[in-house]
DNA sequence: ACCTTGAATTATGAATACAGAATACATGAA
DNA sequence: TTCATGTATTCTGTATTCATAATTCAAGGT
């Protein structure tokens, strides 16, 4: 086995979205960088780098002398950022292979209903649809446009626990991703294209009545 | 008059990018953040911030242990990101309002075939294309969008300096942005949209010939 | 001659130290 | 009481230092 070495700075910033995931972090909060790092058992720079990362791809907020601070969600950003991703996965799915597309079809037709049990880990369900949607794009031969969409979803980390439990956007969920597949294994690409720019927007009427207002702090 | 306090690694983010329009530094050579931060008058803590940001930007790369270098151009690379801006733009045009995208169009026009003396200083030439861009987009909502197109913008400013000194290149590009701003005037998004992506396709296939093969560092 | 091996050098990744801005607090005047 | 002002404290932004991985180069063996 190779054993790998890689910067803290990534692993922090995977901790970090993976706490995020979890709501640990109350959305607005500040940050005190050594606090932080002592719990992260870290010092202060590979922290600062990972906290720069993340502000850099819109899960923080950095302000002059005043640090940095979870940005604070609003049904307004999750609207933006929904319209972006999807119109990104579109995009990735126009410029993939309709013949790879069509052969990967069953496939996701597979992933798509076989949704996890409703008692599973909220962790387990989120992971299996990003999983879905991972399989989906992977036929893009856009590199740079993955990695993009891999930093925008990101930056919706902070949106995800607030979904956590509810069975019924879930079904709903894998019912959309049921119909895209169809449309892929049809060969009908822009159908399928449409059909993913609906599952993004009806997802994000779903989330926008759940998201709390929460008061720009002074 | 409010005095700026800004980070040092916003500054000398800017400032890299500065010298990278210049064509100052070599795709895909290495960097020294000793001698670069000496260079720049300050201490390689700011400088590794900036390097990291502008690395999740893609001007850079990283690699563990080998520290940061300029990410080699390629024309794969190139096209992939005209494909990535053409959407992004289009989609901000769609959410624009069309009323307010035909009441800016005889500015755009305007602007269009006001451009600059053919003897100006290539920066000039540059910022007169960005701000055709900038002003066009200007009136969509999405401001998630808008910056995400800046950032992904400014993964390319590797390239941009190889169009230096191309007339023809230039003329083509105002007649496109005339005909866009046409469309927006007569009301008609969807045809400026198209003209749009045309204009990012065809950028691509101008720029295209022009960029160097790099063979890849071992 | 070519490849391997190991010491010396160089540069990065991370930790620590320091200076100054932002905040909190307390004291005093209106 | 309330507001203002000066002071102490906290925390960030930047510089410096330290440890170790990566590279270079030379010596020795095949």
């Amino acid at each position: 086995m190779a054993i790998q070495r890689r910067p803290l700075r990534e692993q922090i910033r995977e901790e970090l979205l993976l706490r995020l995931d979890r709501g640990d972090f109350a959305a607005g909060k500040d940050i005190n960088e050594v606090v932080l790092a002592a719990e992260l058992g870290v010092s202060r720079t590979p922290l600062r780098e990972a906290l720069i990362t993340l502000a850099g791809e819109g899960v923080l907020e950095s302000n002059q002398g005043r640090g940095f601070r979870f940005a604070p969600v609003s049904s307004k950003e999750f609207r933006e950022l929904c319209e972006i991703v999807a119109g990104l996965e579109s995009l990735a799915l126009e410029l993939s292979d309709p013949d790879e597309l069509r052969e990967m079809a069953p496939e996701l037709l597979r992933l798509a209903r076989s949704f996890p049990d409703p008692v599973a880990e909220q962790s387990e369900i989120e992971w299996h649809d990003d999983e879905w949607h991972d399989l989906l794009l992977g036929k893009c031969p856009n590199e740079r446009l993955l990695d993009l969409v891999t930093s925008v979803k990101a930056g919706m980390r902070r949106y995800t626990h607030l979904i956590a439990g509810e069975d019924t956007l879930l079904e709903r969920e894998a019912e959309e991703h049921c119909r895209i597949a169809e449309h892929l294994r049809a060969g009908d690409v822009a159908a399928a294209t449409a059909a993913l720019r609906d599952n993004w927007v009806s997802g994000m009427e779903r989330m926008t009545s759940r998201i709390p207002v929460t008061p720009e702090p002074a």
